[in-house]
DNA sequence: GACCACAGTATGGTCAGACCATATCGAACC
DNA sequence: GGTTCGATATGGTCTGACCATACTGTGGTC
């Protein structure tokens, strides 16, 4: 088998072609989320596929979080678009480390680096707190280690979108995300949260008066608190 | 209806269970990359649901870079486990900028934080440059936009992979694929590229002495020097 | 006129079965 | 031993049907 001087008449599979087309669309059409695709027997008979190959690119599309089914009848049925990354990373943070292809180390790692920029960018920009002040607020009252990783969470999700990148902020919650589980074994054995309590109001009271660099040592510290056993 | 009392039957859809099913044995079985996955009808009847639904989820780890499927006989055939987030990535990004649910503004953003800290990680850890010089060497030669592009990318790329952190990695692949076209046109409204190189010359220097603080500076005026309208 | 019950209908979700394309395996043949 | 070619296992696609869901409109009731 030489393979010379022929190509194959088929690259791609159907589905692929019909992500292609749909892709064309937004972007010729200048789509944006909230606006509406045809139907799926609709947009099968327009392209000339059948429908298993339109719900195929759907499938693709819905999960990197692009479009959002919906069944029945009226103006928010079928298929809308949306942009929602967040679930999507998720998913694929959550299965790449189920594939070992992936470790917590690194997870913690760009945490570590997005929680340190954000910081840095919140202060710089004096964002608003409110969200942080609430969250931190919440972490008092939580009466269990998975409540507390809770507001804990938001504490640190709310840095992130003070950052103003939404990219940013979308692969720190999908971060967050992935960790709950870890996070909250780490809580558990560290038993008293009131030295992470303490670096929460130090890295709040940071961003508020504008001091990037101490916001930027607060959140190190807080993480070499939270996960010693990393940082050694 | 006051729908009190009355749970679904059915919450979740059939390729949802699918999946979950999925990700169950990948984690229960200790599956990693290069393991098979039965086949599609084989699944199905194990299952009791149809192929398409198994169909449905195929493509669904498809997309998140978690299976690779390829038709015929043999070993290599079937779907295979991989642990390849660059290509989701990619394709999340493109299609949410193409949706404007994200700016190259945050791209870019992006990029400039994950490029400094690498910087400071593979200075840190006096990482091997030779991918770097490698790749230096290739956009001396480049003849157009694109290829100095590729070549510069080839050179970012190998900071971030110098980093030890394969997600931030993979994260910084994808940024520099989504942003191939601007980046190109950026380079030809620069026209000369001879400072974007001496720039590179001095990452790569402050890396490999170990200079963390002197390869973030080097990097961040870098990034200023080829996108100069973002820094205003 | 206002309200409510119900049939109609458009949408996604699932299934079954067929056929095609591809790639290996294996037996028959030279 | 090598080659050829059919058998077979796999993904890819299509068709047509049916179910579940949720709005829409119609008609009746008050």
């Amino acid at each position: 088998m030489d393979g010379s001087g022929w190509r194959p008449v088929k690259r791609t599979r159907t589905f692929e072609d019909v992500l292609a087309q749909i892709e064309r669309r937004i972007t010729e059409d200048g789509l944006t989320a909230g606006d509406r695709l045809p139907a799926e027997r609709q947009l099968a008979e327009q392209l000339g596929v059948s429908r298993s190959s339109v719900r195929e690119a759907m499938r693709v599309l819905e999960t990197l979080g692009v479009v959002s089914s919906q069944a029945g009848r009226g103006p928010d049925a079928g298929a809308v678009l949306t942009s929602r990354p967040d679930s999507a990373l998720t998913d694929l943070l959550r299965l790449h480390l189920g594939l070992a292809g992936l470790e917590m180390r690194e997870v913690i790692g760009t945490r570590q680096m997005i929680e340190q920029w954000a910081a840095a960018q919140a202060a710089g920009a004096r964002a608003d707190t409110s969200a942080l002040a609430a969250a931190l607020a919440g972490m008092d009252a939580a009466g269990s280690a998975e409540e507390f990783v809770e507001h804990d969470t938001a504490f640190h999700c709310a840095i992130a979108d003070a950052s103003g990148n939404r990219l940013i902020a979308a692969i720190m919650r999908s971060l967050r995300d992935s960790m709950r589980i870890y996070s909250v074994e780490a809580v558990r054995r560290l038993g008293d949260t009131s030295i992470l309590r303490a670096d929460h109001v130090r890295i709040l009271a940071a961003i508020e008066r504008g001091a990037a660099d101490e916001a930027v040592a607060a959140v190190s510290e807080h993480l070499a608190h939270a996960y010693p056993s990393l940082f050694t």
